[in-house]
DNA sequence: CGCCTTAGTAAGTTACCGTTACTAATGTAG
DNA sequence: CTACATTAGTAACGGTAACTTACTAAGGCG
């Protein structure tokens, strides 16, 4: 490491503290969180203020002292765009580093009735539709969520199932098309970017985070960050097999959560038609058997796997998310019997499910997030290119 | 982060990339290799040769150009002690930068049969016997394997069903002993410590590490650093459940791969005595069974139990070691089998399962090297104390 | 013998951060 | 209302780490 570096570093640590924090802060209580001095702090506040990363706001009085100058990250100096490409529609959002969002574009289609061509093209439509709405304001990046398997360098869509896309080089595509003119563009998995959501509200924290939806994903999370793994679909935990040689799963493999808790499984099982929303499932089930056995199913079998999964990560927090939210009162009790029973964590202590606070998109406004990581993580490099 | 702290980072840096080689290596090679100038090498290189913690060799004519003086990790200068405590006897070893084990002293005795105080006191005399040994030698620590779980802060024993201990203060205790003079103590499961000897051999790799002993454990590695958990237990596998509602394991829950493929279980559902050494176990279970069934069953539940792991962590290398070594070649069929049955791994490549090369007394060996680390990690405290 | 190549060092420069000591701006006690 | 306490922030200086440049050391090769 070079002393370059350091500064870098030392830039990057002071604005992600002041985006991971809700309220503004003041130069002092930065150096207090960073353990940097008070004049370092100075000195490298004024670089992010200096280059309209930062923003001052006018001082405050707060009982004795002087007033403190409220630091907060900038609203509208540029924007990151999160797109989401899922079954019957694309959406875009575009977000500043204060984490508002600045635009939302969504055009809905059947992207698996249309070429992936299609897909492409109006994606880069709403990407330019999004950097259009900014204005003069530059653009950090772009990331996709796409509901599948995503090649671990994040260009190739291995496969997703919903969309019909097997070995789809989607991202290299919209990459090189015209209309965003060499803006990079990064792909994950969508269970995985939604994850990103619950990062403000679990600063450092370390959980299993586990979304129903047609599937079911998820993520790791540990001391604030979300594990990768090795082809970046680390906390896959819908394919844990709950039953060796049991219930066949869409990806062909048999036993899978996948198989047992997903929409698609519950709803075919059923024999419910496709109109069924995913957030009435429940509610659909319950009309044809006992609600509680319904109930009961699904979180024996969640519990099941999110058990092995706390057991081999050595965790002891689960956040569900997606359909699983709604829910999340009503299955608690048998997901936390469940895990009890198979658990190790529960000998060093509780064993904590909460459910995700739910805001809608969550895939779609963890992507924009993502998509803000290039500068949280190198601010000065982007001063540079930027300024 | 700071400007001294930048210094500390560097020198751990130059130290680690020479202990982490197996060849010795020029301060150019290592400018090469940490990317920093060659001046900052030379500079911090001096450091570490000032405080003894890096030698020099003679200078080595190798092709054209000036010679190399090779660097390499001083041998005795400082010594770190690895504490084994088993079942049947208590071992120390200790070994210094260079890898070299210095020495070893082993006691055998009946660590269940006696108080904890005894354990305690035998702990510290072959502490005391391996430092006198070391002579005017200082010694960094002692890291403790202990067959258990162990508090996450390292300090208590919570339960080490081999010893017959639950909730002791072990660690307290022995730190504690007059004949330590204060040496910091740290615990860790022993087949948590274990997988530290393969880290030579795979340096930056990912990969599960699964070991089979009376119970069966394991630890997850992630780009060369072994993963902790919340409690420090994180990689423990013996407890997946393959089976719900199965077998009883020892740990009081049902369907654990432990109740399955311990050599405890194997050997109990054999009706075999205790006698029977864990190397020998598959042998002697052959005689009573067809011996492919004997392997089918625990390649089939160690599969099962790994597939769900590399799921989950997305991981794609399994390290068979413990008792599992042996037999790696015989049951890699099938746990490849089952693993590629239910392995997501498998979309994206091969899974790879490859056997530990087996050194005799891994966590001992792994042990020590842990209790090298404060030296790896803060080079420049060390010789702040001890020059 | 001159030239090329590679290892390593010396001297000087740049740059980052810390220390010290200050100013700024407010509340509060007497 | 003044002196003081308190907290925020800045200015100037100094230490130190690492980089740049330019050199020497030491060998091989034609």
């Amino acid at each position: 490491m070079q002393s370059t570096d350091l500064r870098e570093h030392n830039l990057s640590v002071v604005l992600r503290s002041l985006v991971a924090s809700s309220e503004p802060a003041s130069r002092a209580a930065i150096a207090k969180a960073t353990r940097l001095t008070k004049p370092t702090v100075s000195k490298l506040v004024e670089e992010l203020v200096g280059a309209g990363l930062v923003q001052e706001g006018s001082p405050q009085v707060r009982g004795t002292g002087r007033p403190i100058v409220p630091l907060s990250p900038a609203q509208g100096t540029l924007v990151a765009l999160g797109l989401e490409v899922a079954a019957d529609h694309i959406s875009c959002l575009a977000v500043d580093l204060a984490g508002r969002e600045v635009s939302q574009h969504t055009e809905y289609l059947h992207v698996t009735a249309r070429s992936v061509d299609a897909a492409v093209d109006r994606s880069a439509r709403l990407i330019a539709a999004a950097r259009t709405a900014a204005g003069a304001v530059p653009t950090v990046g772009i990331c996709v969520a796409l509901p599948g398997r995503i090649s671990p360098d994040g260009s190739r869509v291995l496969s997703a199932p919903n969309l019909g896309w097997t070995d789809v080089p989607f991202v290299e595509r919209l990459a090189a098309h015209p209309l965003l003119d060499g803006l990079p563009v990064r792909a994950q998995n969508d269970n995985r970017l939604a994850v990103n959501t619950e990062l403000d509200r679990r600063p450092g924290a370390s959980f299993l985070y586990v979304r129903g939806s047609t599937g079911v994903g998820g993520a790791i999370v540990l001391e604030g960050s979300v594990l990768d793994g090795q082809h970046g679909w680390a906390g896959e935990i819908g394919h844990t097999v709950i039953e060796q040689g049991g219930a066949r799963c869409r990806c062909g493999r048999r036993g899978c959560l996948e198989a047992y808790v997903s929409y698609h499984a519950l709803r075919e099982r059923a024999g419910l038609s496709e109109d069924v929303l995913i957030e009435d499932l429940v509610d659909a089930l319950a009309l044809s058997t006992d609600r509680a056995e319904v109930i009961g199913t699904i979180g024996r079998s969640l519990g099941l796997a999110i058990a092995n999964a706390l057991n081999v990560l050595d965790l002891s927090t689960v956040v569900l998310s997606g359909y699983l939210a709604p829910i999340a009162e009503e299955i608690s009790p048998v997901v936390r019997a469940t895990v009890e029973a198979h658990a190790l964590a529960v000998e060093a202590g509780p064993v904590t499910i909460e459910r995700s606070d739910g805001l809608a998109d969550p895939s779609l406004r963890g992507a924009a997030r993502a998509a803000l990581d290039p500068v949280l993580t190198s601010p000065g490099t982007w001063i540079r290119q930027h300024v």
